[in-house]
DNA sequence: TGTATATGTGGACGCTGTCCACATGACTCA
DNA sequence: TGAGTCATGTGGACAGCGTCCACATATACA
């Protein structure tokens, strides 16, 4: 179901893709039931698989948790990559249609979010892929506002700033709309939308005025 | 140790003061060794209670996490009320000082901040307490705001935007110093202000032209 | 072809959250 | 003061969990 490579196995002993099923297995459980709301157990048994045998691709329970944080954090990268393409020569967009994506996908899947960002997996104490793949998300951010920075879209302060006032209000803003923190916010994509872009404004008045 | 009340007290069958004695060691627990690390049934032996005891004051262990929490919301509006008379007509200082201490808490309890804001106890589905709590929090940010535009420091645009903006940077910034998602960030208390003062300039600059 | 290695299995252990029946002590009111 | 009620404590039980171990099976490579 997961992978073609597992439905196309025929049932045998050895399950052919466990690594990867178990990160796709684990994701969607984790989107339907929420982080504490999950077991290796249960995972393992929804794939049709002894209680041990996640042991064979993971050290634990958290190491399972940090490689399904990983494949969030390479979505986003992915994603980045793509607006890079189809914006080229428009940080502006390529900044706001990032930020709305990862709003959108705090609230379509706030359970990833959490474990990406809400210290469930911690970003100083875990492997290094993990480490490489979050960090890069700065990477990119940077990327964009040293290009803006270049095409004189945005003013010449300190770009760490820029990057750090730019994450901040984009993961802020993402987490607070899918937090429950706010009562009054529209829900509907298009005034989310539209919503976002206001808020967007204040920033990006920040960075262009000198 | 936790109040005096409980230290003043004889050892008898009944506690006294488990309710606050459970949240306080609860507390203690959770910044020592994180949300995953912590039981109720070891916070109760520390307490030197049974191990069912806390099933007297709390329906389940989710709801001494929402206690917990509902302490951190206090004590952020009790520093915030505090800001609000020391700098009463300085909106933009009190602004900056409620951002530095939401910071400064991410840093020194992180395991308190994420359970406040990292999903973990869940703003939606929780009990009124935590609700009211959480939600007061916004408008200590809106009331700011509000005076500043009163007395022309900030501009007129919609006011709920601008509150929206400054809580996503300020809580964003506090997610990113504290949860190692950044690498090259100062550690030094006074390098954190000054760097915290550079970004929050990028805000301030937003909220300010018009 | 035979054997080392990767990947699967089931059993065991101690811990957990939660339910239950029962014990104890504090408070109320004759 | 004394009886009874209610809030608050206790220990036992249970299923589920993460993890460790020894063992089984399939694959890859000599």
């Amino acid at each position: 179901m997961h992978t073609q490579t597992h439905q196309a196995r025929t049932k045998t002993y050895h399950h052919g893709d466990l690594h990867n099923s178990l990160i796709l297995k684990g994701l969607e459980m984790l989107n339907d039931r929420g982080l504490s709301a999950i077991s290796l157990r249960e995972i393992a048994r929804n794939i049709g698989v002894g209680h041990n045998a996640p042991y064979r691709h993971f050290k634990n329970k958290q190491q399972l948790l940090e490689a399904i944080a990983s494949m969030g954090f390479r979505r986003l990268k992915a994603y980045n990559l793509r607006l890079e393409l189809e914006y080229a020569n428009d940080p502006e967009t390529q900044l706001f249609e990032s930020a709305m994506h990862l709003i959108n996908m705090a609230n379509d899947e706030p359970n990833l979010f959490n474990l990406m960002f809400g210290g469930n997996v911690s970003l100083f104490d875990c492997g290094d892929e993990l480490k490489k793949e979050s960090q890069a998300s700065m990477q990119s951010f940077i990327k964009i506002l040293s290009q803006g920075q270049k095409q004189d879209v945005f003013n010449q302060d300190n770009l760490i700033c820029q990057t750090l006032a730019t994450m901040s209000l984009i993961y802020g803003f993402a987490m607070m709309t899918s937090s429950g923190m706010l009562q009054e916010i529209p829900k509907t994509p298009d005034q989310m939308r539209g919503f976002t872009l206001q808020v967007f404004d204040i920033l990006l008045t920040g960075l262009k005025k000198t």
